[in-house]
DNA sequence: CGCCCTTAATGTTGCCATGACTTTAAGTCG
DNA sequence: CGACTTAAAGTCATGGCAACATTAAGGGCG
């Protein structure tokens, strides 16, 4: 997409998202954040890892064009998608290690999403795509470190004072589950009954009536969420 | 989706900015939130108020289009520049009441800054730019007013945990000008008590040691404002 | 000069949210 | 049945905050 300011300038835009699902960690076994990684075929940073995105389209909406990229790269729908920040400095196209003179100035618009724990088992990664712990990531293409880093630290900040844990879990869970998203989110353990109390204080969650069978122990009430009064954007009114 | 994404779409990116400070309302008297609009003056939306702005240049940081704006339309430099949103809406710069078929699209990085009040004084108006009170606009070109209404939520939602009031003062100050802001921003009366204790606890305000003479009472002290720990946005950190 | 007025600055009190911890409930397993 | 596990509810102390009260420090005025 090619975009002309004045006369012959040239300023490309581009959409990227950060893509965050939950898997158990390789070696610890515990819950982490992971994110998918696409490979580089083309100069710059040509083999290198970098985010999945793509040219605006003429006809897309912005959030609509990030819903594109996360159905092209893993084949599944978000349950949260928020925009996080516009990239736009004159030099972030450039490779500064290698010297290569890059192409054109991109302004990237990009978005972080929320895949469903459950959803991700039946990801289809595509050509080029790799998953990786986000706490682990090899260095990225352009600026795209500092931006995953960003959007971490957005998704900690925000899952402190809004409900969107949920985003992570099938419709019905237990405080269990939340909590558990919680945790591999924040990387700290939680007090189960000071977190019960304060996720039930936040008027979002709805028994449904029933318990989780099949556990060995006592078995946990199920909840759905039930959205009470949020406006995360002004574009994205789901 | 019909178009594809080749050579002859159009998407133009431009970049505009909320412009807020504090003047005293005409008819109460009370100091409230004051923003300038430009006048359009060509179609669409032609004789409309618009928020200013321009495109983007292609040897221009996002932030230095939003400051050049500013400077442009109001003779000053922000005391505060931050990003708020990017509005990219396929349907956003079409005049639906009027039918009128609008010309490309347009993606627009939106971004707000706050401008000192006794810098407010010597603003030279640009051609075609009138202030008004920020709650009493006139309805806006495209979907500006929308913009104006999140910029406003950002704003006083800001305010309330994150030290920004100062960027509407003069480097010195006392805590009754420093409450008069947050009144003016928030709508609100304050207890001097207890505005006093938060933001001394806040650990960003340093006492000058002197205090402001020509009072009719008691002399209050002066403080100056030092940043502690704060990181807005990954990209301008000036 | 002393009284009053105004605002600055400090103190006090009660309430509520939170964190650390304890106790009881309800199931499975050996 | 008793041991074990987690759910769920209860207890208690701390800290922040809102509301209110009190003292400090000036000027204006008779």
């Amino acid at each position: 997409m090619t975009v002309s300011s004045s006369i012959d300038q040239r300023v490309s835009l581009a959409v990227s998202t950060v893509i965050f699902a939950l898997r158990p960690h390789p070696e610890s076994g515990l819950m982490t954040l992971w994110l998918p990684a696409v490979r580089r075929i083309r100069e710059p940073y040509e083999g290198q890892w970098a985010l999945p995105g793509g040219p605006l389209e003429a006809d897309e909406d912005l959030a609509a064009s990030a819903r594109h990229t996360l159905e092209r790269t893993t084949g599944l729908a978000p349950h949260y998608l928020e925009q996080l920040y516009a990239f736009g400095n004159v030099d972030r196209s450039h490779a500064d290690t290698a010297g290569y003179r890059s192409s054109d100035r991109v302004v990237s618009i990009v978005y972080w999403a929320l895949v469903r724990q459950d959803e991700v088992a039946r990801a289809i990664d595509g050509e080029n795509v790799e998953w990786f712990v986000a706490d682990e990531l090899p260095p990225l293409a352009f600026d795209h470190s500092a931006i995953v880093d960003y959007a971490l630290a957005r998704l900690r900040a925000k899952i402190t004072y809004t409900p969107i844990a949920h985003a992570f879990l099938p419709p019905e869970f237990t405080l269990a589950d939340l909590r558990a998203v919680h945790e591999a989110v924040l990387r700290t353990t939680l007090d189960p009954a000071n977190f019960r109390r304060q996720a039930l204080a936040s008027k979002t969650l709805v028994p449904t009536g029933t318990c989780l069978q099949g556990t060995s122990h006592r078995p946990p009430a199920l909840y759905r969420f039930e959205a009470g009064a949020a406006s995360p954007a002004p574009e994205e009114r789901r």
